[in-house]
DNA sequence: GTTAGGG
DNA sequence: CCCTAAC
């Protein structure tokens, strides 16, 4: 066991360079180095891509590697968050009893003793089907057991991750009985259970605890972003899991790079942005936002200035008080801690506190607009209209980023820690990247979400931490907390490669490849016993209710391969082994739902 | 929005 | 896992 020094550091105004250079100017996003006044509010969103693009694309590492929140409790609600903590972690099986989506999420944790019983495989001991029954600890324990022989001996594959859903016992029993029997005593189908997949009284269902997806459980949609922050109104930070050692971290660097290019945005959405080489980007000024060095401000080039010079775009420097003149001096993080070994390089600390940044100002924020402290919302209003002009220089116009979405997710989600760990301890990968909560540690910053810039009508903007005051109007980011990860939940992190989905759909990104955990294979066959091959989304709904990352494509594919794999030989077979066991039942399934098929078929000439 | 099937 | 035709 490495014991490691750490050294906390605390920053509670990173001033970090938000001008780039020339040569980063960025495609279709507008100028703003020069905004008339009849612009449009919508116009400061500018701002926000150009930061979120600076700090996106500004590293080299462009280490976008965050781990999703294993952690089951992330998207619990508060009540069930109490109780957790009332049974000082243990498990409450009661907790499932017509649980919430939230708590049956959250009672996937595992008993204080580090005992999975409470997560055993409920499972109707009626279902011939089922040779599972009682075995729910070994299955559990051995996907323990697989996730850390994974962790070590597949270092390249550290970033596919760990994504076993658990086995919850549905005691949505009987609504889905109810619902089910209607359905298939009117249908065909009823008897087909009475067959050899009788029907069941109980389902299974995965609980996923990595869903990185979980958060849209959330109703902000925001929430996507899977980022927190000391402050409620940024995105919530992805608490990362630290899979490499450091002996490891040189080789695993460069695969980690590598890997990170072997999730290309897709080529044919992408081809607006590699379209442009390194050479003509710095040239390409029509309209786009173009931010050389004679911007900079006061000699720094920490500074968005916009200034009465227009790229790209004319404008009549005659018409005089017709241009507020802004310029934004450098933006403030929120209070960030870092968790760092003495013994990491100050490249590293540079790169883990460039990723923290980078990750808090992530795409999905957006320019918000104070006007003496109040918020202008109205995004049709001109400059003028809402009183932004450049004879008034006394109004107080303030700049924020803010998550794109507006929140409806409970305060109780908003003071939460944002740890940035890196160290062999933490097995964080070199690059130091990713964003991880400390366990079972809460850290409160008093510090609001959001990322504020208070300026006047001319001259420099002066960069305000945010405070609370204006923020508390807003019901926006409530959903960022992140809570206390057990050790099982930090175990089972997996580094994916993160980039935001932004808005822009050019940037779709290929999802993560998560393979199917050898659980998710036995509720995949369970439901597909029971529902057929021909109905994906109710087996979704059946199973993989609450593992939002599996879409019922996701399944039919997985049924697709499952019968593949069980039809060829064991030698042949890639990845995680699934137990033979399973694959008989894949085949007798495939085999008796396909006979259904034929025979509906028939029936219908 | 779902399903099915090729890639 | 992606894409898309077909429904």
């Amino acid at each position: 066991m490495m014991l490691q020094k750490k050294v906390n550091c605390s920053f509670n105004a990173y001033k970090g360079p938000i001008i780039p250079k020339a040569s980063r100017s960025i495609r279709g996003r507008g100028t703003i180095r020069k905004k008339p006044e009849n612009n449009q509010i919508q116009a400061f969103e500018i701002l926000a891509n150009v930061a979120g693009n600076f700090l996106q694309e500004s590293e080299h590492s462009g280490l976008d590697y965050v781990a999703p929140s294993k952690d089951p409790q992330t998207f619990c609600s508060s009540n069930t968050k109490d109780k957790l903590e009332d049974e000082g972690g243990s498990f409450k099986e009661d907790l499932f009893e017509r649980g919430t989506s939230s708590e049956i999420v959250s009672a996937c944790v595992p008993t204080r003793q580090g005992k999975h019983d409470n997560l055993r495989v409920m499972d109707d001991a009626s279902f011939p089907g089922n040779h599972l029954e009682g075995q729910g600890q070994n299955i559990l324990e051995r996907e323990d057991e697989r996730v850390k022989r994974r962790r070590v001996n597949e270092k390249s594959t550290h970033i596919e991750g760990c994504f076993d859903g658990l086995i919850e016992p549905s005691y949505k029993v009987t609504k889905d009985c109810s619902s089910e029997n209607n359905v298939t005593k009117s249908s065909l189908e009823g008897h087909r259970h009475l067959d050899s997949f009788p029907n069941t009284s109980t389902v299974r269902k995965l609980v996923n605890r990595d869903d990185d997806e979980n958060l849209d459980n959330c109703t902000q949609p925001n929430c996507k972003d899977k980022i927190s922050s000391t402050s409620p109104g940024m995105p919530k930070l992805k608490d990362a899991s630290p899979l490499m050692s450091d002996e490891n971290n040189s080789r695993d660097n460069s695969e980690l790079e590598n890997l990170q290019r072997m999730y290309p945005f897709k080529k044919r959405k992408f081809f607006n942005q590699t379209s442009s080489s390194a050479s003509d980007r710095g040239s390409q000024c029509q309209g786009m936002f173009d931010v050389s060095d004679t911007t900079r401000v006061n000699g720094t080039n920490h500074a968005i200035e916009e200034s009465s010079s227009m790229v790209g775009q004319q404008v009549h420097s005659g018409s005089k008080g017709c241009n507020v003149k802004l310029s934004i001096k450098s933006f403030k993080v929120p209070e960030l801690f870092i968790n760092i070994p003495e013994t990491a390089t100050i490249g590293s600390l540079k790169r883990t506190v460039m990723e923290a940044v980078k990750t808090i100002l992530g795409d999905e924020l957006h320019v918000g607009i104070l006007l003496q402290g109040k918020k202008v919302r109205d995004d049709s209003k001109t400059l003028i209209q809402t009183g932004i002009s450049q004879d008034d220089k006394r109004h107080r116009l303030g700049f924020m980023l803010e998550p794109r979405q507006t929140s409806n997710c409970p305060s109780s989600y908003n003071d939460n820690p944002c740890f940035l760990t890196t160290g062999s301890q933490q097995k964080l990968s070199k690059q130091s990247t990713s964003l991880m909560l400390q366990q079972g540690t809460y850290n409160v910053s008093q510090e609001r979400s959001m990322i504020k810039i208070e300026s006047c009508a001319e001259g420099d903007l002066n960069v305000v931490s945010s405070p609370t005051d204006t923020y508390a109007n807003n019901n926006m980011s409530k959903c960022r907390t992140l809570v206390a990860v057990p050790t099982i939940n930090m175990e089972a992190l997996a580094v994916v490669p993160f980039r935001r989905k932004s808005g822009n759909p050019d940037f779709a990104q290929r999802r993560i490849r998560r393979p199917f955990s050898v659980l998710e294979v036995e509720a995949l066959v369970q439901a597909v016993e029971k529902l057929g091959t021909g109905r994906w989304r109710d087996v979704k709904q059946r199973a993989f209710d609450h593992a939002k990352h599996r879409t019922y494509v996701d399944l039919k594919d997985k049924w697709k391969t499952l019968v593949h794999t069980a039809r060829i030989s064991p030698q042949q077979r890639r990845g995680e082994p699934v137990p033979q066991e399973l694959l008989d039942r894949v085949l007798a399934a495939h085999a008796y739902w396909s006979q259904q098929q034929c025979k509906q078929q028939l029936k219908s000439l």
